[in-house]
DNA sequence: AAGCCTCAGGTAAACGTTGTAACGACTGTT
DNA sequence: AACAGTCGTTACAACGTTTACCTGAGGCTT
């Protein structure tokens, strides 16, 4: 089916080498001839054997990228994003899913098909700290969230401590003052959920406002239906307040059914602020304030950082493990508007 | 870094067609000698390249999905039901983002990176019905979704008319007179929207039921603010409706919040029905009814169907273009419960 | 005992590309 | 006029598999 490089090259007249070179651009062939196979490659309808190329030159042009799952937002989004900066290189992207799963995850690491992408982004779930040294691969790897830190691997993660603190400034500027916060994981040492009560903590001392533990609601389920229990599970505290930061948004996202259904005006009785900035929150009535943590820089960094590792590895060099952090900023809409609404 | 099947061969003692017998496991190998040649691999790590296997056999185990976006629920649904049924028969899926536009459709149809796959899996949505002849390729192609018919190409298809009968009827039979549909898209011809009216119409002139056009809301936009501002339009025409069938379910999610901000319960003042089962239904509030289109029984099917094609492919075989329709079934819960409720 | 299967495994040629080394033809310099 | 340097090109050898094709060694039939 097919049309090779030889064939190319014989309806040029001209070596397989110099079509080669055609193709590739790189070396210095005379005008006429660059003609000649341009011209044969259309005729042909040419294009290059992927598998000999990269059985050749050792690379794919493919990147692997592993979430847990596509059906979650966060990672259907960040999937996107990725996709979206690797079309942008010219790379292309196999998503492998691990389901969020430890022993899936740890498989994938260490069993990789390797010779079917150059490297790999890698988002873990299942994994905690005790597996980081499992991230010491002897292929690029890039490392997405924070479930592991100070791992062997290069690292790109979101501003979390300052995402929520600035999140946590806006409702104190606007009038606020007692804040609950939904989706805390208390028994995670690592992890996003500590990270962003951490900001929450740090804005509040900054204001001078106490920290309550009272306003802080457990909740493990980082979906619609955990925001809503932890929602009502707030308000069935009968204590006082009048905003709640959720520890992302598909807990706001539940959180401003539950209000809804209890009457609770949003943001008039009960100011609402997210963390991911999804798709859906835009759309959300009222379109949710919340902080995005700029997943298409993330992506862009992430992918940079890994075709940076996966050159380097060509000529031998390896740095050390860098951690990269991408800056995050607010977006306000009407669950929690601005001062001068 | 990687051994390769001759350092495997060395160090059993055998010829690298023997270890490569072993490691294919087809052909007669003395028991002895698969022993030793197990024992090497995995004592050198060894993993088959998969670039030169690719390029000897010709097939890469690799299938390409190409679809619109994975930010949207369906298409990020879609795609996990795919890499689902990839993985239980051991191929890899590289996604490629086509953003729903005609034009990178068209491009993706005519320039795969072939070599790269063995087949396509395609969903297309900017492309319409003027366009199906471009889908006579000569690779190995499946078509997904109902904006093609006819075409020249494999199509699994959802069951949109028979699903949107048995909703209405679903309706029906819990005593709804007056169903209004939002999410019509009367200037197309093909497509989702027009089955599912059509099987609702069905439904309608079965059970004797007048259809009344003042019930149709048009609306392009197939996502929840879409069905927000269609149910509000349909409310402000003041005329008695008892049920909404939704022709999705990102519709649906808009027009629940639609009718708790205006105070219509669901599903006592109004029952509720969608289409699509995406995740993200089950978790709202009230869980919404839905038909199922069974993704992932389309998912096995197209991917069955595509392997099929990929192997009748190298034995030079080629059948006439198949139309498979999977069969859909309905999800009842609270937002149009059954009778019995 | 010659012939013929089956089993087991070796040899070498592909697959289509790129990198290496080499070569001729110019240009400009000594 | 000899030399080095650049340009443009080519022949050939990889890359790691799989797969024709071939070779023996047994066991069985004739």
């Amino acid at each position: 089916m097919g049309a090779t490089l030889r064939d190319v090259a014989a309806m040029a007249g001209v070596s397989v080498k110099t079509a080669s070179n055609v193709v590739n651009g790189l070396a210095f062939v005379k005008p006429e001839n660059v003609r000649r196979v341009t011209e044969a490659i259309r005729a042909l309808g040419y294009q290059p054997n992927m598998a000999a190329r990269n059985l050749r030159t050792g690379r794919t042009g493919v990147i692997c990228l592993a979430v847990p799952q596509l059906a979650f937002n966060y990672f259907g989004e960040l999937a996107e994003a990725v996709m979206a900066a690797a079309q942008a290189r010219g790379q292309k992207v196999l998503i492998e899913l691990t389901g969020g799963d430890r022993e899936h995850e740890l498989e994938l690491l260490k069993r990789p098909q390797l010779s079917l992408f150059d490297g790999v982004l890698f988002s873990p779930l299942g994994m905690s700290q005790e597996d980081a040294d499992q991230l010491q691969t002897d292929y690029p790897l890039v490392l997405l969230g924070e479930r592991i830190l100070m791992g062997p691997a290069d690292h790109v993660l979101m501003e979390n401590i300052g995402g929520a603190k600035r999140a946590t400034e806006h409702l104190i500027q606007t009038g606020h003052r007692r804040i609950a916060v939904i989706g805390a994981r208390s028994h995670d040492i690592v992890g996003s959920g500590p990270l962003r009560v951490s900001g929450y903590k740090e804005a509040l001392a900054q204001a001078g406002l106490p920290f309550d533990e009272a306003l802080i609601v457990e909740q493990d389920d980082w979906h619609r239906m955990g925001g809503y229990v932890a929602t009502m599970e707030l308000i069935g505290r009968q204590i006082e307040f009048d905003a709640i930061f959720a520890l992302n948004d598909e807990l706001a996202l539940g959180a401003l059914r539950a209000l809804y259904q209890e009457q609770l005006a949003v943001p008039d009785a009960v100011a609402l602020v997210g963390f991911d900035n999804l798709v859906d929150s835009q759309f959300s009535m009222p379109g949710l304030t919340t902080v995005d943590p700029c997943r298409a820089d993330i992506a862009e960094t992430a992918l940079k950082t890994l075709l940076e590792r996966i050159c380097d590895r060509r000529k031998k060099k390896i740095g050390p493990a860098r951690t990269i952090r991408v800056s995050s900023n607010l977006v306000v809409r009407e669950s929690a508007p601005g001062p001068n609404h």
